[in-house]
DNA sequence: CAACTTACTTACTAATTAGTCAGTCCTTGC
DNA sequence: GCAAGGACTGACTAATTAGTAAGTAAGTTG
């Protein structure tokens, strides 16, 4: 019972898009509204603020990664199975939707952003990060993975370096994202993979 | 004669720092003039759009660009002092100023953004890689770096991993960016600085 | 049947947006 | 002393913005 609705689930998978594109400054109300048929006020009905509508989006970003990452935080599978799982699909998103991830469609906005906007971006942040250094740190203990230095910073530079490829990527096209994905993965050590 | 007047030049620095810190949708031609003690029209007088001042903002910034890397293109200076002062330029504009390049901070409006904007955005990438590849190249001929796979590809993955750290800076404060930096350092194999 | 709730629409507001245009003041050259 | 141009101002416009308030049609529940 107490379904979600069709429209909100319409409402929030357009703004999930536009946001992720377009940046938080960069969509209206209107983009939403007009090409599902519906009317401004509607979109407001269920998101009564364009923040609600934005903390929303990244929550919903986050469960989705939540779900993707819940397995191996409780220890099963493998830990490079999970960076390539990770590669691949910031690699689709960013080719194939041109999309970002929320982090970085949000970051360049993040100063003008009210409060709730940047705690929610902070807690997707750092479950990605947290499950990032424990993929790092499980992969080198099992002698899978190479490198230098705490797992945490080793995390922080992958993200950092995939989120920067998608930036680069929209200025470059899709080969940038490739090549820092090749070059993550030859400075751990793992053989490349089939792409590239 | 024909000194670029005081007034244009207090424009363009005041726009570099507002597209910077709040990207391309962020700021307005308000937010520009009201400080300055001018009018709306006066920003207008000097750049006709908001196009025309992101192409100015980009523009300059990538002659600031050129001139530090300039020599070291002709063939002059050291790779490891390159890297590292970059690093250093990046670290002090993301931590002192909360700027980000314009690269990133119009990264997340590029697909809203008027065709000379990507196109100035594009210029600046590229001299910016070409700069990174050739101290990679150089630093790894010179037994000074340490990497495989091609100087281009380890140039794309710096360059996005010190974007995407001042995305995480964002969120997470100036660590961040100084974790992403001591590990490009230490997969270099460079010792690590003095900072962390 | 009546009271209520859900999911909207119509119609609006107040603010802000980039951009325009005619006029004005000041300097410089002749 | 006067014309020309540079550097603006004042007063606008048309569009768009997030957000609101009141009303309504279709259920749902007691």
């Amino acid at each position: 019972m107490t379904a979600p609705t069709d429209t909100r689930e319409k409402i929030l998978a357009s703004a999930d898009r536009l946001l992720r594109s377009y940046g938080f400054n960069g969509f209206s109300y209107q983009d939403i509204a007009r090409p599902l048929g519906i009317r401004n006020a509607a979109v407001h009905y269920h998101f009564s603020t364009k923040a609600d509508l934005a903390v929303a989006v990244i929550e919903n970003y986050r469960q989705l990664l939540h779900k993707r990452t819940a397995a191996f935080m409780a220890g099963h599978g493998d830990p490079v199975e999970q960076l390539e799982g990770f590669i691949a699909f910031s690699t689709a998103e960013c080719c194939t939707e041109s999309t970002m991830c929320p982090v970085g469609a949000l970051a360049s906005d993040f100063y003008s952003l009210p409060e709730d906007i940047r705690v929610a971006g902070q807690r997707l942040l750092d479950e990605l990060l947290a499950w990032m250094t424990r993929v790092c740190a499980v992969g080198r203990e099992q002698g899978r993975m190479r490198f230098e230095g705490e797992p945490t910073a080793k995390a922080e530079q992958i993200v950092a370096a995939l989120q920067g490829a998608r930036q680069l990527a929209r200025f470059r096209g899709a080969p940038a994202m490739q090549a820092v994905a090749t070059q993550i993965r030859r400075d751990l050590g793992l053989g490349p993979r089939r792409d590239e």
